[in-house]
DNA sequence: TTGCACCCTGGACCTGGGTCCAGAGTCAAG
DNA sequence: CTTGACTCTGGACCCAGGTCCAGGGTGCAA
C-alpha cells in the first residue's frame, strides 16, 4: 500500500496543505520521495495522521500531540496517562470558567424585561456600573 | 476630572496600547486632544472602557461589544437582551462540546492502568485504532 | 535647565492552526 | 503526444486581540 499525499489526505480526512504543514512542524516525519520529488506514504503514516486527528478532537493542541506521539513511541504509558490527566484538568477548568460566564449571563437575562427604559436593563447596568470588579 | 491615557488605562485595568487599539478599532471614540496632541479622557470614556472590560469577561468578542455599545446608545433593550441570549446560546454550545471531550478523556483515563504494555493502554489505542471516530 | 517619565505615530510582530498562491514540474489515460 | 489532474516549493495571508518598537515630542519638578 503506497499513497500519494492527496490519497493520504483524503483517507485521513484532512487537507493536503495540512499534511505538509504537519510535516514542516514535526508532527509527521519527512515523507519518503519518488525520484520526481513526490511524497509517498504507507500505512504507518496514515495511522499517525489519524492519531493526530483524533487527539485534536479530544482537545489536544499540536504541541500536546507532538509529546503524545513521542511518549507513544517510547511506550511510556504512565506519562501518556499523566498527559491525558493534565488535559482533562484544563478542560475542566475551561468548563468551570464557561459555567461562571453562563450563570452571569443567565442572571442578567432573566432579570431583563426586554423592553422599557434602558436604565432599567440589568444587562446594560451590569456592564456600565461602577460597582464590582 | 481629566485623565491622560496612562491614568485612564490604569483605572480601567488595561494597557495603554489596548486603549489606542480600541480607538483604532472603533470601540472608543477618537479621544479629545491637548494642543500637544496628547489624548485627554473624562469619566464617560472610563465608564465605556470598563463596560468593554466587563463585556469581555462575559465572553463577548470585540465585535459583539461594538454592537452592544451601539445598542446601548440607542437604548434598545430588546436587542441588547437578544444579543445576550445569543451569546448565552453559544457559551452553552461550547460547554456541551467540552463536556463531550471531558467524558471521552475520562473514560480513557479510567480504563488505563497507567503502567504495563503500551498495547494495553486504552488511550494510545483509542488514538491509533482504525475503528475510529 | 536638566532629567525623567510620559506621550505620539505607523507599522511590525505574536500565537495557533492552518489556507492559499504562483509558477513550475509530473503522471497517466486516451 | 496531449491534456487535465496532480504535486512541488517558498512565502504570504487569515483570524482575534492585542503587544512591542524606534524615533521622536512633552510635562513637570527640582
Amino acid at each position: 500500500m503506497s499513497l500519494s499525499i492527496g490519497e493520504l489526505a483524503k483517507q485521513a480526512g484532512v487537507a493536503i496543505d495540512t499534511v505538509r504543514f504537519y510535516e514542516r512542524n514535526g508532527l509527521l516525519a519527512p515523507a519518503g520521495r519518488l525520484a520526481s520529488g513526490y511524497r509517498r506514504y504507507g500505512a504507518e503514516e496514515l495511522k499517525r495522521l489519524r492519531f493526530i486527528r483524533r487527539a485534536k478532537v479530544l482537545g489536544f493542541s499540536l504541541d500536546d500531540i507532538r509529546s503524545l506521539l513521542a511518549l507513544s513511541a517510547e511506550r511510556d504509558v504512565a506519562r501518556v496517562r499523566a498527559a491525558a490527566q493534565r488535559k482533562l484538568g484544563n478542560i475542566e477548568l475551561r468548563i468551570t470558567e464557561l459555567e461562571r460566564i453562563r450563570s452571569g449571563l443567565r442572571t442578567l437575562i432573566d432579570a431583563c424585561p426586554g423592553h422599557g427604559r434602558s436604565e432599567a436593563c440589568p444587562i446594560l447596568n451590569a456592564l456600565s456600573q461602577e460597582q464590582d470588579a
